[in-house]
DNA sequence: TGTACATTTGTCATTTAATGTCAAGTGAAC
DNA sequence: GTTCACTTGACATTAAATGACAAATGTACA
């Protein structure tokens, strides 16, 4: 469930950057990025695309996963999650 | 994609009632109630189940919509959408 | 042990988005 | 042209997201 930043910070140390490298090169706080990378905050679109420039991330995979992510959270709890996921993929098919 | 809107306003009329009533029941503006309808803004999770009860509407089904439209909306313009409802699903599944 | 460094945690400030309120506007019926 | 239901737009208020910072934690190693 927080897919996203798993991938982040898979990706960033297998390139061997440190939290505050790549930090700064997104213009944010080190803690910050601490929080996205363990789903304790959720990144901003922006940072997302400009994450993906950096890490050599396929974007279009990459937001999708941040997209589920987001998903994940609005549902989270909520008992008629799946349903209202169907509703939703009937009506975004059209 | 404004399928809650659409279901309230149905039955409110099914019932003939009008918008300053329906809204005095919920305790809010009648302006507030007539956009929620028309889906210029999204209705609370608290207002949703008073109007199920007020409107005898299934509550489960009720609620599945309006998660349905607030996923549309978050999805509204991304070109991974239906991309991010599958990855979404996945993980809600588990 | 204690120092250096990377990361995490907690708190509070700031910004942005959601919601609420009101007054005026539109359109239909009579 | 008056009344009534509803809509629209502008602004106030509230709540949520984001940002910034200091202190805490944990690890490696001299």
């Amino acid at each position: 469930m927080n897919n996203f930043g798993d991938l982040i910070r898979a990706k960033r140390e297998e390139k061997e950057m440190l939290l505050r490298h790549l930090a700064a090169e997104l213009d944010i706080d080190t803690a910050q990025l601490s929080k996205m990378e363990r789903g304790e905050r959720t990144a901003r679109r922006e940072h997302v695309v400009e994450l993906t420039k950096i890490l050599s991330l396929d974007k279009e995979e990459t937001l999708s996963i941040w997209l589920a992510d987001q998903i994940c959270l609005l549902l989270a709890k909520e008992k008629q999650a799946l349903r209202a996921l169907k509703l939703a993929e009937t009506t975004l098919s059209k």
